[in-house]
DNA sequence: ATAGGGTTAG
């Protein structure tokens, strides 16, 4: 290369840079393909212009035609692909790359977090570790939130003592999320000692931890945080308000969560939205008030929406009220006329009432509409591995023996007293058969394979994607008596802690 | 020349 070609690249290179850096791809287009050949760093610099417009078809294509490619430019695709979401895209080029360093690891595992594949983010975050690559703090937020999502405490209680070990300086942001995943994965004790030790805080990480302690049932430490957080002259925001109405909700304080919900902007200027109308339906619907909750509803300045008609209609099935469920299913239908939930719930305020004729009609709705049911999911976290089980699920290499462990668990349920609850399943089946199915609810398939895999007496920890069912939480109450253990289980709203024969939720969740 | 992050109503 002549000394004149190399000085035209060196300065194609920076106009590429230039004009990329203002934004105008185009002019960035043209210099390089004026320039008079292409080197890695002049296509880096194209590829990375592509990529910070989201352009990834052209990154791709650029990247292709490249004549050599480094660590950067594979880096900067797996990037691009991710940051449009295209997963599986970003993997391909992760897997084509030789030499990995922490930006392609890292790229790579908050891409996985980022769209909720959480399972794939602890597995990509193993692989780092056993390359030897040292991850950050910021790597280490994505893999601590993978945690959060699945529930996985050792995972994450691993990950929190590889930062204690290391040179890694917890942040703000990687504090908060530890809170998060302790509390999300039922420790709420060790949300509270990280909590407490964090030297610095903002309104996050004081909204997560009210949140937290919300969540677990701690409603009156909930709140006396968040007086501590006043006090401190932190000012709240709409999401610390969210935690405490939970908090009142999960306590049944209604004159306090009115208080509460009153002072949001007449004292801390915080305007509430629909989400905290939302909590205050789900306030009063709970605690009994459902004719007052409906009045909210009406009266509130925003359009209501599934959520807010499906918390009345819990609340409808608490307190066996007919007519607001059958006018609350008529908004529900048009609002979100495919979900599942409150189809059941109405056919079960239909079986308390004694109206078959309502459960029948349900259940033909079901079937006319074609409603999906999306099947429950319960997950156990045991040697490192996240055990998931679907309702009825034979897939699991230990299959046998959990069934096994299901028949004696319910023989000595029986004995103690445990009746199921038949009448929970919609199915037009007889007694025994419904029996059947609600022995395999996917979080009695968790427990059995926690009971089989756990030391005695050892607490048992169980994530579910939906609420858990009136059956299921009556019969993990009697495990916790006949097999003398903690179970703690994270349902779609709150957690249960059982001990003793006893919920910590008193039956009202 | 490449990057990634924490809280939210049922």
């Amino acid at each position: 290369m002549s000394g004149f070609a190399a000085a035209d690249l060196f300065v194609r290179t920076a106009l590429v840079e230039m004009y990329a850096k203002v934004g105008r791809v185009d002019l960035a287009r043209a210099a390089f393909d004026e320039a008079p050949q292409r080197d890695v760093f002049l296509c880096n610099v194209m590829l990375a212009a592509y990529v910070a417009r989201s352009e990834v078809a052209e990154a791709r294509k650029v990247f292709d035609g490249m004549p050599a490619r480094d660590l950067v430019s594979w880096n900067t695709m797996i990037h691009g692909y991710a940051m449009r979401g295209e997963v599986g895209m970003a993997r391909e080029i992760f897997d084509g790359t030789e030499d990995r360093d922490a930006f392609s690891w890292s790229s790579m595992i908050s891409a996985y977090a980022k769209s909720r594949r959480s399972k794939e983010a602890l597995d990509l975050w193993r692989e780092m570790r056993a390359a030897g690559i040292m991850p950050d703090c910021i790597t280490l937020v994505s893999v601590v939130s993978a945690c959060s999502d699945l529930g996985a405490l050792v995972t994450g209680a691993e990950v929190h003592n590889f930062v204690e070990s290391s040179r890694i300086e917890l942040d703000l942001k990687l504090g908060t999320a530890l809170i998060d995943m302790y509390a999300k994965c039922g420790d709420i004790e060790s949300s509270q000692k990280v909590f407490d030790r964090m030297p610095v805080k903002d309104v996050q990480t004081w909204s997560t931890m009210i949140i937290g302690l919300a969540n677990h049932g701690l409603g009156h430490e909930s709140l006396s945080l968040f007086s501590k957080m006043i006090s401190e002259g932190m000012k709240p925001n709409g999401v610390t308000f969210v935690g405490v109405l939970i908090a009142c909700t999960h306590v049944g304080l209604v004159t306090e969560g009115k208080k509460y919900f009153r002072s949001m902007n007449q004292v801390h200027g915080v305007e509430p939205t629909v989400e905290h109308y939302g909590c205050m339906v789900d306030l009063l619907g709970r605690s009994g008030h459902v004719e007052e909750a409906r009045h909210l509803i009406r009266s509130m300045p925003f359009e209501p929406d599934a959520i807010i008609w499906r918390a009345l209609l819990g609340a409808c099935r608490i307190h066996k009220n007919v007519d607001i469920a059958e006018e609350a299913m008529v908004r529900l239908r048009v609002l979100d006329p495919l979900g599942d939930g409150h189809y059941v719930l109405l056919s079960n305020i239909y079986a308390q009432a004694n109206s078959w004729e309502g459960v029948a009609e349900m259940r033909k709705t079901i079937r006319r509409d074609n409603i999906q049911r999306i099947p429950g999911r319960s997950s156990i976290e045991w040697e490192d591995k996240i055990h998931e089980f679907v309702c009825g699920d034979r897939l699991h290499p230990r299959s046998k023996e959990i069934y096994g462990m299901l028949e004696e668990m319910m023989d000595r349920l029986k004995q103690a007293g445990y009746k199921p609850m038949t009448s929970l399943v919609l199915q037009d089946i007889d007694e025994q058969s419904k029996e059947r199915s609600l022995v395999e609810h996917s979080e009695k398939l968790a427990i059995a394979f926690g009971l089989i895999t756990t030391p005695a007496g050892s607490t048992i920890r169980i994530t579910k994607n939906l609420r858990t069912c009136e059956d299921c939480h009556s019969a993990m109450k009697f495990i916790s008596l006949a097999y003398d253990r903690k179970l703690i289980v994270r349902d779609r709203n709150r957690f249960h802690h059982f001990s003793e024969g006893l919920c910590s939720c008193n039956d009202y969740w």
